[in-house]
RNA sequence: GGGCGGUUAGCUCAGCUGGUUAGAGCGCUGGUCUCACAUACCAGAGGUCACAAGUUCGAAUCUUGUACCGCCCA
């Protein structure tokens, strides 16, 4: 045993063990042992563009615990790291960071570096050029989060590490699309999609959100055709809408069958006001009577609604918006946009074209106010009333600034909404932690109302591994893609030939061009089983650890990222991608709210590593559960520090009596003493409750009993029980007795601690315990203590002598605090009462008792007692 | 509008397969330098368990409803 340092330096003894641990190759994953002995993690590989804040270590130090106590009961242990650099927000950090834009037209630039000028305009570089630059940033972001993870303590196996734009990434996720095609799962069709103007990106059911956001209703008088004389009722009609800037790809109008007031109008043809385009008049009882005026206008496209009608009853196509937000550039009078005045048409369209969204729907507004924009001559003003302001939802990408816009694009979709009842069966197939997780994933896929959207208009991704022919007028062929062999992926077919073309043939007439698009980010993510286990590549390697035994996540994610892993598992293998998901709750910021990013990083991790410690960190986050949300309480990284501490005095004081003896000759069967065994039943108990939660994923209930059990029993009460004995000049039974129990008990409780304090435990497992025979150099591939350790004990001989002994030592406490005196203070007198039987429980720890509370004897009285067992007088 | 979770001491949370005087940590009050630890120890104060009704011999714990908070969906 080496020496005891006279301080606990948390920083320095940290970073010693962290290189001993990586030196030591204790979290090596191994790859000849079998499924039944492993235990493998789908971890969740963070946005490394994202905020790094003290969110940010939460879940990750839960999934350790479980791991580490795993391993240490004997399973071989699969933890892999990934980081997910691909995708929009690295994008979008390059784009800040470099102050550049992507400009597809541009010419690659060889050993390109930006300007970084901040103050002038964003740079505009060539797509390559665009994504070396997130190669770099996310390079710089990917060492900063290794370098946490690590500090804290994650027991990673950094050999199995990954980025979501890697090659073996890239390449799983152009098998897998590759795989899904042949497989008939995926297509793509030109269709109506929800489309961010800024981004210029589709984006899918999974990245939409509902935003209550201001607007007005625009009362808009329509007319109805072969009716002009302007006067009557049945002359005209009022519809109201919140997006008066479509009328010009207004399509039909459409009320409930029941609705009286429009009954007549059925059939007949409406005229929209400003560009007078005649357009049906249908009943559909999806129609709300009581919105607004009850009746409406189909445009193409205002929401989803319109996109069914548009398809139920055929309506022609008159897009309005473009790609970028901007009033595209509109011929009346051209086939699709019939007019009743073409140049009346054109000439108030040419007042909104080119226009941003807004601004359009203000001149569209002010047009309406014109007696000229009316729908039929004579009928008078369009817009019959002041726009009234309301608050309405509105679709909104989760990223996005302004509204989605729906418009037709040509995209790529994984087939889902033929599959809802074989999806809710799998993830009935999963155990979720909590139980009532699974709800919302139900609920999820219930309320699916759209096949995945996988295709994505940006750059930094993983492209699609297919090219189209072009015809002789240079179209593409999207009806046959032709696919890359599965051999060479991954591609990228922006670089990369056709089979069967040559480069000189890209974007020429009869001749190939590459599919521009990448893919959505969740279509990798939901591969991180997958790209973890080799999947179609090492068949040997994947059959060793899928389907994978835990998934940690947050619960904002189980409708993407659970969701969509439980899909591709699905689809590829027929399979479940793990046995159990854990869902962490919310880190609440102390207001409240859900930890938001500008609080957040104020608070960053390596600061709090600093003041609390790594193991102060690990235990406020450990004594969270399972999908409870948590306050941000700095006053719980204190509490783990003083744990810790703690932790170091009693291991302190233990080590100091087993200083200078034969280790090897305190074995279990040493433990005579009627007190040291009982308080070691009191130990058992705690390490079957803790090892019972641990079963569980309950790690917080397993902390919570090992502290409680560690700091009052054996700290406040065995350890000053036991100091009589443990101090006595000569090696009697009772003191080897009360070492062999100290011994005991600390090596198991340093166990017991290990998964939440790996690195203290770590630290005092090798003052004693790492040097004996048998045992392991390190703590965490040490066994999970277990009943079967007990079995050289012998039980104790009466029921609970150690809690006989607590129960009067409070009671002499309590009357030496009341004395106001010291607790070392000797008593003059002490008499205890109680029952036969239990003074004689009693008298089995009298000598232990009487030398705690400094008595030199004490009258034992027979007889009853009310509540509790004992009556103590203590005389000071 | 629908779904899920929550509402327990000043604060953060346990307890919730119904059963003796409802627990912990922090904070607060008083005391103690006791040979592992004053980053400690000892003692103490503090709660009509959101509200209402019901089931029951008995409810923080089960049922129903209400209010408020959070999240998800429409």
């Amino acid at each position: 045993m080496g020496k005891i340092p006279e301080k606990y330096d948390f920083a320095e003894i940290e970073k010693k063990l962290l290189r001993r641990w990586l030196d030591e190759k204790i979290f090596h994953w191994d790859e000849s042992r079998g499924r039944e002995e492993t235990f493998v993690v789908d971890t969740p590989p963070p946005t490394v563009s994202g905020s790094l804040h003290v969110g940010s270590a939460f879940g990750y130090i839960q999934q350790d615990v479980i791991v580490r106590q795993k391993r240490m009961k004997g399973l071989n242990i699969f933890y892999p790291m990934g980081w997910d650099d691909n995708g929009l927000p690295t994008e979008r950090r390059v784009q800040n960071f470099y102050n550049v834009r992507c400009n597809t037209h541009l010419p690659y630039l060889p050993g390109f570096i930006p300007k970084n000028d901040k103050k002038s305009r964003p740079e505009e570089i060539n797509r390559d050029n665009f994504i070396e630059l997130c190669h770099n940033v996310t390079g710089e972001d990917e060492k900063v989060f290794k370098a946490l993870w690590q500090h804290l303590g994650l027991s990673i196996d950094w050999r199995l590490e990954y980025a979501t734009i890697d090659d073996l990434c890239r390449k799983t996720s152009q098998l897998s699309f590759a795989k899904l095609f042949r497989d008939g799962h995926v297509y793509s069709r030109f269709a109506p999609h929800l489309w961010d103007v800024d981004f210029q990106t589709a984006v899918s059911q999974a990245e939409v959100e509902d935003k209550n956001l201001p607007g007005f209703f625009h009362n808009i008088r329509f007319g109805v055709e072969g009716d002009s004389t302007g006067s009557s009722q049945a002359a005209s009609f009022v519809i109201a809408t919140t997006r008066p800037e479509l009328l010009a790809s207004c399509v039909a109008v459409i009320a409930h069958p029941d609705d009286e007031r429009y009954k007549a109008l059925f059939g007949k043809k409406a005229v929209t006001p400003l560009f007078r385009v005649p357009v049906p008049i249908i009943a559909n009882d999806k129609a709300d009577p009581e919105k607004g005026t009850g009746i409406l206008m189909v445009c193409t496209f205002g929401d989803i609604m319109d996109v069914e009608w548009w398809r139920q009853y055929k309506l022609p196509l008159r897009q309005t918006i473009g790609r970028n937000g901007r009033m595209m550039p509109v011929q009346f009078g051209t086939q699709g946009w019939e007019s009743l005045n073409v140049d009346q048409a054109n000439e108030f369209y040419g007042q909104i074209s080119g226009k941003n969204i807004k601004p359009a729907q203000a001149a569209v507004v002010e047009l309406l106010r014109s007696p000229a924009g009316e729908a039929i001559p004579g009928m008078g003003i369009p817009l019959t009333a002041e726009p009234k302001p309301i608050d309405h939802p509105v679709k909104m990408y989760e990223k996005g600034e302004r509204p989605l816009e729906i418009i037709p694009t040509r995209q790529w979709y994984i087939r889902i909404m033929d599959k809802k009842e074989a999806l809710i069966e799998q993830g009935n197939k999963i155990q979720w932690h909590p139980d009532f997780m699974k709800v919302r994933y139900e609920n999820w896929v219930q309320g699916l109302n759209q096949d995945w959207c996988v295709s994505r208009q940006r750059y930094f991704g993983v492209p699609f591994p297919v090219w189209y022919k072009l015809d002789l007028e240079g179209n593409p062929d999207y009806e046959n893609p032709i696919l890359a062999d599965e051999k060479i992926l991954p591609i990228d077919p922006q670089s990369h030939p056709a089979p069967g073309f040559d480069e000189s043939q890209r974007d020429k007439p009869n001749g190939f061009t590459g599919d521009p698009d990448v893919m959505d980010t969740w279509a990798t993510s939901s591969m991180t089983p997958q790209i973890a286990s080799h999947w179609a590549l090492d068949d040997g390697r994947h059959q060793k650890v899928f389907p994978m035994d835990i998934r940690p996540q947050g619960p904002e994610i189980i409708r993407t990222w659970a969701f969509y892993t439980i899909v591709k598992a699905y689809l590829h293998e027929n399979q479940i991608p793990w046995h159990n998901v854990l869902v962490n709750g919310w880190i609440l910021d102390p207001d409240r709210k859900k930890m938001s990013k500008s609080h957040g990083q104020a608070i960053t991790p390596e600061h709090l590593l600093q003041q609390y410690s790594s193991d102060g960190v690990r235990y406020w986050s450990a004594k969270a559960r399972l999908g409870v949300d948590t306050a941000y309480d700095e006053a719980l990284f204190a509490n783990g520090k003083r744990l810790v501490t703690k932790l170091y005095n009693a291991s302190k004081f233990v080590s100091g009596h087993l200083l200078n003896q034969e280790l090897s000759s305190l074995t279990p069967d040493r433990i005579t003493e009627e007190l040291d065994r009982s308080f070691i039943n009191h130990l058992l108990q705690v390490v079957n409750k803790a090892g019972r939660h641990f079963d569980n994923f309950e790690y917080a209930d397993a902390l919570q009993c090992t502290e409680s059990f560690f700091w009052e029993k054996f700290c406040d009460n065995y350890l000053e029980l036991v100091k009589v004995r443990s101090y006595h000049d000569e090696m009697t039974p009772g003191k080897i007795s009360a070492l062999a129990t100290l011994k005991f008990t600390l090596s198991l409780l340093l166990r017991l601690f290990a998964p939440f304090i790996p690195f203290f435990t770590e630290e005092a497992w090798g003052w004693i315990f790492a040097s004996e025979q048998g045992r392991n150099k390190s703590i965490h591939t040490s066994a999970w203590p277990e009943e079967k350790e007990f079995s050289g004990i012998t039980k104790p001989g009466v029921n609970d002598a150690f809690g006989a002994a607590m129960e009067v030592l409070a009671a002499v406490r309590k009357a030496k605090s009341e004395a106001k005196v010291s607790v070392k203070t000797p008593l003059k007198s002490l008499k205890i009462r109680g029952s036969a039987e239990d003074m004689k429980v009693l008298k089995l720890v009298w000598e232990d008792l009487l030398g705690t509370v400094g008595a030199q004897e004490a009258e034992a009285i027979e007889g009853q007692v009310e509540g509790g067992k004992f009556e103590v007088k203590a005389e000071i």
